[in-house]
DNA sequence: TAGCGTTCACAAGGTTCA
DNA sequence: TGAACCTTGTGAACGCTA
């Protein structure tokens, strides 16, 4: 539901044809603007219709929300392509809003880079899933439900 | 695994909401629907009714179970047309679950004559590192626990 | 026509460099 | 931080055979 919802988002002018609608392949062009910031976007990144600096951003941020910064004003700051630098709190709190899933994200260095064996790779991607596992969501329909207020959920 | 799971509420707007409910569960067979992920399907693949893409995930990953990324979440994750992407592991084991049989892949030329673009980007690295079409273990269960030891079926 | 295989452009993940 | 790039998986289109 990834693909209606966030086309559902877009402004009316996008255009999508009925096929497209109703295909929602990969061939399906996505002309439209990241949901974030506003900037051009051409593909869903992480559950969400986002531009390129967005994705990277979230992929950097997502899991690291401790580290940055609250937001400085009233946590209600508008993310626009100029602004979308200034505060990291309220951008990647968007992100969210607008459906980016972490659970998408699927890098396996989230600590550090230095091990190597094959052993302790297997530890490290246990404990990230453990700690996926037991603070999100588990279903990949829940992830690609941007607005779950809408959703029964099947489980 | 319960295919009706996935009969899950879509806002009022959304032109497919009937289309897409009838792509589930028990209509499949008889509507013409896959029975793994819901999209159109016309014909038999590999032993069931099948979407296009479907038949062609199973034929790549059938016997490359190996290589596939173990379910990151609960090994349950419901499969539809929009969410098929998101979980290798759970789709495979979708396709076992609901009849497609490995033994109808005709995989005798894997080795020399032209294999598809993807096993040829593969062969440039590892040269097709001897993944013996020995027969894997066709339980889904399997598929889903992979090495993950902490990991629990809860199918 | 049914059902299998092949192809290739593109989606979407990650990585690098300035 | 973001543009450019790299890598892998995907699926629509098509080709082949019975
Ligand atoms: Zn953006
Ligand atoms: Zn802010
Ligand atoms: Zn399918
Ligand atoms: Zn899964």
């Amino acid at each position: 539901m990834a693909y209606h919802q966030s086309l559902f988002k877009l402004p009316e002018f996008v255009p999508v044809t009925t096929d497209s609608a109703k295909r929602q392949g990969r061939y399906a062009a996505r002309e439209g603007y990241c949901l974030v910031c506003g900037d051009t976007a051409r593909i869903v990144n992480y559950g969400a219709l986002s531009c390129a600096s967005c994705k990277t951003f979230f992929r950097r941020r997502g899991f690291r929300i401790e580290k940055i910064e609250p937001c400085r004003f009233n946590g209600n700051c508008d993310i626009t392509l100029q602004s979308r630098r200034v505060c990291s709190a309220c951008r990647l709190a968007k992100c969210l809003t607008i459906g980016m899933s972490r659970d998408l994200i699927r890098k396996e260095d989230l600590n550090e880079r230095s091990l190597c064996s094959t052993v302790k790779r297997k530890q490290k991607q246990n404990i990230i899933q453990q700690t996926r596992m037991s603070s999100f969501p588990v279903n990949p329909l829940d992830l690609l439900n941007n607005d779950r207020s809408d959703l029964t959920s099947p489980n």
